[in-house]
DNA sequence: GCATTTATGTAGTCAATGACAACATTGCGA
DNA sequence: TCGCAATGTTGTCATTGACTACATAAATGC
């Protein structure tokens, strides 16, 4: 019995081992041949789904910023106000420390640089989500007098950054696990609390 | 009248054509080989300086880090405080937003994966100074009873996450620029206060 | 059912690249 | 000045992204 001459499933199974690859070797170490024989198809096979490595890395952002999304939706359970603030930044780091390599795709100015327009669009909706909430908690008496547009800088750069720094090996000091995590939630609730 | 055989300084003029290329098409549009076009040597000279790739970048980023760490410690005039806090964390966004892609090298995962000792150090060390100061401002009476490591926590992940959504495109809203200064200042206050 | 169209995979090829080795030229110090 | 180390060149190779022509499977319409 021979290989079947259709994969099955290459798109999902090339995006799947396209993470696995960026986790160990990061973009440059991500080749399309080399995903080719790993998953045992032709060196082409490929480009029959993503005709660039861009077009996959980009596939592999959009991926991540959805599970992103889904990821903080779930903070909506709360009512507008600090908690809802709070839980839905948390969700970001969080996210981002249990998919980490995802995250760094997000922040790599090289797949960034060669943005979809859904992507992009996905990106910034998220990004007004985000400036709706801040309104909301306003509204609901938090930090009432401050200006939105910054409280709403504030809001992505701490989490953006808190998500960096919680991921990035050259940031991890050597701190217990348990206590990063403490600092982390206390610190957010230094802007939010 | 040829060419001479001797670049004469082909290290420093790698280093910055390097940096132009990289702001133009960023690490992967970066190859040594057009870099020696570039500067009209032969594909193999530039080896004799940055033996990999990924050794030339490193170069760059412990410029980068250099010339980073140059520009905070002007902040040092300030005596220890708020203010000084202040002035540091507005010299690191600047100099982000003054050298935009030293500051995307730097945060490049792919290049600070391979970072060499003197890199990592080097950071390590402006870490520790940060950390220093956000003591001396505790000891100046500044959030006298929080828990510094979460202070430190907070300053770096609000100043890196501030340097990104500076710097990076998918972060520039339509905002005028004095507009947008006068945003971070007002964030980062709310921090320092 | 069957034919035609579309999706998917293969084989072959090309230019660009990173990396290495062998050799050439220059300049500096003993 | 002589020799050696630094620097640059030429040649080469494997890998890669990307393209083309072709093969096969699958879906669709009749």
């Amino acid at each position: 019995m021979t290989q079947p001459y259709h994969h099955g499933n290459l798109r999902q199974a090339l995006l799947e081992r396209a993470t696995e690859i960026l986790s160990e070797k990061g973009v440059e170490g991500l080749s399309l041949r080399g995903l080719a024989r790993d998953l045992g198809v032709s060196h082409a096979a490929p480009l029959r789904h993503f005709s660039t490595k861009a077009e996959l890395l980009n596939a592999i952002a959009l991926e991540g910023v959805c599970s992103l999304i889904a990821a903080t939706k779930k903070a909506d359970a709360q009512t507008p106000g600090t908690a809802r603030l709070r839980a839905i930044m948390l969700a970001y780091v969080n996210w981002a420390i249990a998919n980490t390599e995802l995250h760094h795709v997000l922040r790599n100015p090289d797949v960034m640089r060669h943005a979809s327009d859904d992507l992009t669009t996905l990106l910034a909706s998220f990004a007004a989500r985000q400036k709706a909430e801040i309104r909301a908690a306003q509204d609901a008496g938090w930090r009432a007098d401050e200006d939105p547009d910054v409280l709403f800088l504030h809001l992505v750069s701490l989490t953006a950054g808190t998500a960096i720094v919680s991921t990035e090996e050259v940031y991890q000091q050597r701190v217990p696990l348990p206590k990063r995590q403490s600092n982390i939630e206390d610190s957010i609730d230094l802007f939010v609390g």
